[in-house]
DNA sequence: GTTGAATGTTCTCTATTTGTTCTCTATTAT
DNA sequence: ATAATAGAGAACAAATAGAGAACATTCAAC
């Protein structure tokens, strides 16, 4: 059973986590919880590690470990509720054995990446002006693809790949009013 | 467990590779997190290397190499780093003051959910079949909103909206070839 | 090939921050 | 009164961060 005060420090190092990607210093939530003692954070520490929601790494830095496997802790995942199916003229119809989406599963990765994305070239595939895209890197592609292509290594562009087979490579944009590049 | 030293150092790693193709020299690295000695770089490396985050060829120049397997490097903050701008017939063009996008800050918070699209009618906002849309719940909307609307509390619908003057409300899909419906 | 600058590698040294363990004091509830 | 909670802060050990020297190795120009 924590205390008040155990508490608001197990929930800070949980916030910490989330916007930072790892533990907060004591000194760190010591100013977060609004106290002036490392010492005193060192406790609470070991008592949220009795409780099992921590495991700290012996005179580690930041060396706080939340433990995923507890309740308290699994609502840090990046997930939202999954509720179902909308289409026009039908009531939200619920997607059976999948109730919750995981942005993780695929957005997240240490091969992603972001860009913005400037131009209209791709507007058929749903990628307009403005909007951001999450870029896989690897090492090949396939044909059917969206990929950003590098031509001569300097120019940048997002298009739909297909490889023709004299080994030309076809850059093809989803957009009616454009024409297909080689 | 990597430092933030470290983690620094393998944004870094990580960020010139995808902008250019190859590895940074340790001169680079040490510019690039803002410190003067390629020693200390050179010991960052080795760390991330017994992380299993690269892979370093010995005396080779520019001799380190991603291992794009490595999940570890994924940590619970949904991070991921933001190149810049992409755009047909140009260089990926940085955008400067912001190089990571947090998932979290647009994506995450109690008052979203997900739901799967059937259909086309919002084709040209960039919605398309078998997409998943994430929504916010809240109280109004405002004219020129895409929302989710339950017609007579049954019949859901994403539809951008328009109230007109006389109090009617018309959900105009974002399709050519579909009409408006009050 | 030879050569020299750039680069990678291995060190030692120093300073600062951080984690850890104490003791001491106050407050509050049982 | 006693125990639990909350906090300050001192003192020490250990990790982290960085500089920079010295040497080894590459790689490209000659």
């Amino acid at each position: 059973m924590l205390t008040p005060s155990e508490q608001r420090t197990f929930k800070f190092v949980q916030q910490h986590f989330l916007k930072n990607g790892h533990a907060p210093t004591l000194q760190e939530i010591a100013q977060g919880i609004g106290i002036k003692s490392r010492g005193v954070v060192h406790r609470y520490l070991r008592a949220l590690e009795s409780s099992n929601l921590i495991t700290i790494l012996s005179n580690r830095r930041r060396g706080i470990c939340l433990n995923l496997d507890a309740d308290e802790n699994a609502s840090i995942a990046p997930i939202i509720p999954l509720l179902g199916r909308i289409s026009a003229g039908q009531p939200i119809e619920a997607i059976e054995g999948r109730d919750e989406l995981n942005l993780a599963d695929f957005l997240m990765s240490s091969d992603r990446f972001a860009l913005q994305v400037t131009g209209n070239s791709m507007i058929d595939a749903g990628i307009l002006d403005g909007d951001t895209v999450i870029i896989r890197q690897q090492q090949t592609a396939t044909n059917g693809d969206i990929v950003v292509a590098l031509i001569d290594g300097i120019e940048a562009t997002l298009k739909r790949l297909k490889k023709l087979p004299d080994g030309m490579i076809l850059l093809i944009p989803e957009n009616k009013f454009m024409e297909p590049k080689v």
